[in-house]
DNA sequence: TCACTGACCGTGG
DNA sequence: ACCACGGCCAGTG
């Protein structure tokens, strides 16, 4: 009997990891999926994100970025600017919607 | 009910 | 180096 692989079970994971990332550090929507099961499911950490917005606790969504270390959810925050706000407040650097040294930022579980 | 899209990533030509 | 395509799951029209 397997258990009920559904979305409930993943999508928590999610959420438990961006809720695990420490200020100061960010995370990709890759890195995530691939931790929650599967690699393949990187678009559908996008949709758990959003999602997110409506339960509780908040989840850090704007530490997660896309591979490039654009803020491709930027415009999913409410304000388009709100997420650049946010990591400018942990001392991140953005420029052009990017992160800059984004590489040196990335946090691993 | 069927089909398409989506805060993506990896590989191929 | 650049462009194009496929794949995964779930929700919505």
């Amino acid at each position: 009997m397997k258990p009920k692989l559904r979305t409930d079970d993943w999508i928590e994971k999610i959420y438990a990891l961006v809720r695990q990332i420490p200020r100061g550090k960010v995370c990709t929507y890759g890195i995530l999926a691939e931790h929650a099961g599967t690699r393949l499911t990187a678009r559908m950490v996008g949709w758990a994100m959003n999602a997110a917005h409506h339960i509780q606790p908040p989840i850090p969504a704007h530490r997660v970025v896309n591979r490039n270390g654009l803020l491709t959810g930027k415009h999913h925050f409410g304000s388009p600017t709100l997420m650049q706000e946010l990591l400018e407040a942990e001392g991140f650097i953005i420029k052009d919607d990017q992160i800059l040294d984004f590489k040196k930022y990335v946090w691993q579980p």
